[in-house]
RNA sequence: GUCCCCAUCGUCUAGUCGGCCUAGGACGCCACCCUUUCACGGUGGAAACAGGGGUUCGAAUCCCCUUGGGGAUGCCA
């Protein structure tokens, strides 16, 4: 029998979730239903200056964004398990494995120092391993706080097999007897992580690789309290075009990139491939992704996050979807952009306006953009370009001939009716399907730049073109 | 300084335990085609195994060194 499959993402309210938090979560997540298993997450919010709930909101509405929340439901809280945490710590002084440290930091400046000018390794030197009862009442009345911190094996070496990164092997004498309670009582990450994963059964710790340092001294804490280890895998970090992540990279709340237009689907998949990969596959949707993740097929190296693919890939999703399915999340882009929905212009976007744009759009705004001429009124407010085409010779006596075969047709008028009409007009007159067909975009549209003009005309239907028409001539 | 990790086109990557790689795909870029605008789409193209040593009949694939990145070195996570 062996055990069920346990992930977590430890994501920390000190800062936003921003994108390569959001990569360790989707592996996680990934990992977790490939396996059958669940993926939780804890919010280590030991550091209580620095968290903020606010924080913890956005990391949540982030994760939910991109259909990341636990497959539990519960959000856990790391501080919920103080009292947990501080009997523990209290067990290991009682057994002789940790201890009172009474050292000041300015001492431990000094200390490291003096061991940077040495050229040695810079680590606590257990200094009070040993102190006696006496020494620790003096310390005391001095009117110093001890932390405790925890007997790390000075000899030998630790090592474990990662999932992605293969063996690591870590001499101790690079370790110290690292601090596991704070002055104030509180217990520290290193130590805390270790104890919760331990109690909520997980089984894999993906993690960004940045924790590898962290490993060996979470691995002595196993040792100390008597746990069996978890896989670790520790996954290669996100840079930026420059080296390290900035804003422009990616650096930001990923609660930006859906305000930005980009649907959490192309996102996910855009992550997954920074590191992953299924053969010479890139649009891969969560359930085919579920099917084949295999985490030791992640890579060891660092990537470099890249927007313009992302936009290919939220572009990819876009059109997968339908105007039906479409317009909800088009809606607050509408709202930004100053155009009111009303029940006509809803139907000119069901009815084929979404559709006649959506194959050219990278982000939602681009549909908002390319649609807003269902939203304004004739006459428009023509640039320079478009005036120019209106004025060109003859193209107002060519819209007149088109509003004139128009207003004869007899039932619906479709994109088909647009080309024998416009088929006919070039017949009689020996111009081109161009020489209406410009002049009537920008009679329709107010732009140069838009659908077809047969999907256009399809879509408002005769009495909307005529009156647009009838506006110019 | 010390320790740890990494290294294929500009970018993301394929390359399953060395031969099928004169290194494949994708994004982007360039050209051409399609075309009523802008796009979409189609076809083609330029573009990489960081360098140096080994091991081997044979290395992008294994080993070592160099170089270059990144991370850690906290009473942050």
């Amino acid at each position: 029998m062996t055990k069920m499959v346990k992930t977590r993402f430890a994501p920390s309210p000190t800062g936003m979730l921003h994108i390569g938090g959001a990569r360790t979560a989707l592996f996680n997540y990934l990992f977790a239903k490939a396996n059958g298993g669940e993926y939780l997450i804890r919010i280590e919010d030991t550091d209580q200056e620095r968290s903020t709930e606010e924080n913890k909101e956005i990391i949540k509405q982030g994760l939910d964004w991109l259909g990341l929340g636990p497959t539990d439901g519960q959000w856990v809280l790391q501080t919920d398990s103080l009292e947990r945490h501080k009997q523990a710590v209290e067990k290991l002084i009682q057994e002789g494995k940790a201890y009172e440290c009474y050292t000041s930091k300015e001492e431990l400046e000094e200390m490291r120092e003096a061991q940077k000018a040495k050229g040695e390794t810079i680590r606590y030197d257990g200094r009070h391993r040993n102190l006696s009862d006496a020494e620790k009442q003096a310390f005391k009345a001095e009117g110093r706080t001890a932390v405790i911190r925890l007997k790390v094996a000075e000899e030998g070496t630790t090592k474990w097999d990662d999932a992605v990164q293969g063996t690591i092997e870590v001499p101790n004498y690079t370790l110290d007897d690292f601090v596991i309670m704070r002055a104030d009582g509180y217990p520290t990450y290193n130590f805390v992580v270790a104890l919760d994963d331990h109690d909520m059964g997980i089984t894999h710790v993906i993690r960004g690789d940045d924790h590898i340092n962290n490993t060996p001294k979470q691995m002595f804490v196993y040792q100390a309290m008597g746990y069996d280890l978890p896989t670790f895998a520790h996954v290669p970090m996100i840079h930026g075009k420059n080296g390290k992540m900035s804003k422009r990279d990616g650096a930001t709340n990923v609660l930006e990139y859906k305000e930005a237009g980009y649907l959490s689907e192309a996102l996910n998949n855009y992550l997954m491939r920074l590191g992953w990969s299924l053969g010479d596959e890139e649009v891969i949707d969560m359930a085919r992704a579920i099917e084949h993740f295999d985490i030791h097929n992640v890579n060891k190296s660092a990537s470099v996050f890249d927007q313009v693919k992302l936009d290919w890939f939220n572009a990819q999703y876009i059109r997968k979807l339908s105007a039906t399915e479409l317009l909800p999340q088009l809606k607050p882009f509408y709202e930004k952009a100053g155009l009111t929905l009303n029940s006509t212009i809803e139907g000119y976007l069901l009815n084929g306006g979404i559709e006649a744009v959506k194959n050219k759009a990278k982000r939602l705004g681009d549909i908002v953009t390319a649609t807003a001429f269902f939203f304004e009124n004739a006459p428009f407010n023509f640039g320079e370009k478009e005036t120019s085409i209106l004025e060109t010779e003859g193209y107002k006596n060519n819209l007149a001939l088109f509003a004139n075969a128009l207003k004869d047709v007899e039932g619906p008028v479709t994109h088909d009716t647009v080309s024998d009409i416009v088929g006919k007009l070039c017949a009689d007159t020996g111009l081109k399907f161009k020489d209406f067909g410009m002049p009537l975009r920008v009679a329709l549209t107010g732009t140069t730049q838009a659908p077809g003009v047969g999907d256009i005309v399809e879509i408002f239907g005769k009495e909307e073109c005529l009156k647009r028409l009838n506006s110019i001539t």
